[in-house]
DNA sequence: CCATAGCGCTGAACACTGTTTAGTACTATT
DNA sequence: AATAGTACTAAACAGTGTTCAGCGCTATGG
């Protein structure tokens, strides 16, 4: 009540962007305990706020999960435009794959949250983490038409070439993100998934239809 | 009090079985109303019985889950011993694929439980349930290299032609059961995952090392 | 200068969740 | 008939997501 005025000067300067305090908190204790282990109240604990505030900021615990999605897909566009592709693009294509499986190692909460947890997509909601991973995937889809472009997999539909690739690398990385690779040496598992990496590689480089217009 | 005695006839019947009758209680609830939709008390009110009951049978939920993880595992199980495999080494292998698609869209949440989730398989418990896939795997395993043995795939690596495999069709079943084909329009994406799936076969069946020894 | 309205925020509550445990009703054994 | 054991339940505990009456405070306006 004696200084109320002069500390609010700095209360106010943090007013605005609560929001954003309360999402990266979300983020950093999503990726340290994970989704189920992380609570409204944790969160709310985290930044010296009470449980009911995050509710003015976002409609529920979805609506929380989907703004830390977006904020995923954010960096996650961010390993994908790094990639040089302009050179060649059938090296630039196996560089996407490598970026896109990179991220998913290293950010394993982020890709549960972006492509695996059934949740969060079920209803309408959720547009603008959609709308992001969209682009990501034109992202890849464009690539794809470049390399067509350049003379490669010619006579495909660029739609069905993008998905298959999109599948084998998304199968790739989530059996890694969700563990499910227990049957493998652990030494081994990363060897045996680089292996993979290469072979589809290879299948998609030397396929008849990559070098030499055959169509079908 | 009355005719608790003649009752009781019926209800030892049912007593052994008890467990079961939870397990088949659970297995429809979390095809119903999904994973994080069953509580314990509606699957222990699905069988007439209290919630503490449960967890005679089963330690906790995770177990409970496991079970029926395990139950999924069985019938998947089914699905790919059905596939005939004995004539055609390649043709087997696509028909098994098919299988796996089909099993993973008839059953999404048993799907979900088996290979999506993130939850069940953390500890080192749920041994069973990871059996059952392991025997899976091995399935998928086995056959390559019958196909090896054809004649096909000479000097590749098993495991990881196996694991190539395994990642495309996972990604591809993972894709569509996680709902994430919002993407194409709702009457292509069978037809777009269908042909996605040929265009696979068709690189692995043209696949330089397929037919020839030419090793790497 | 006091009253009013509005804003940001909280504390407590509600209805749920998984889980534990004291205790009940009943059966079988001695 | 007393005892031990089994099958089970009701109630409680701690935690969850979510809601809401009401708090202190600021700014506006009479």
């Amino acid at each position: 009540m004696t200084q109320s005025t002069t500390i609010n000067k700095q209360e106010t300067a943090s007013q605005t962007d609560k929001r954003e305090l309360i999402l990266s908190a979300a983020s950093r204790l999503f990726a340290e305990k994970g989704i189920p282990g992380t609570s409204m109240r944790s969160v709310a604990q985290e930044c010296n706020v009470s449980a009911g505030l995050i509710y003015l900021y976002f409609k529920d615990k979805n609506e929380l999960l989907d703004a830390v999605s977006t904020e995923g897909f954010r960096r996650f566009h961010e390993y994908l435009s790094a990639v040089d592709v302009s050179h060649d693009p059938l090296h630039g294509l196996r560089a996407l794959g490598a970026s896109y499986l990179r991220f998913a190692q290293e950010h394993p909460d982020y890709y549960d949250l972006m492509f695996l947890d059934r949740k969060p997509m079920e209803a309408d909601h959720n547009q603008e983490a959609w709308e992001k991973g969209l682009e990501s995937h034109c992202h890849l889809h464009a690539h794809v038409k470049a390399c067509q472009a350049a003379g490669c997999f010619a006579g495909m539909d660029s739609t069905v070439l993008a998905h298959t690739i999109w599948s084998f690398i998304h199968g790739l990385a989530s059996l890694s993100v969700s563990c499910r690779l227990r049957m493998y040496p652990e030494e081994q598992r990363q060897q045996i998934q680089q292996q993979a990496l290469d072979y589809f590689n290879q299948m998609l480089t030397h396929s008849p239809q990559t070098h030499e217009a055959s169509g079908n």
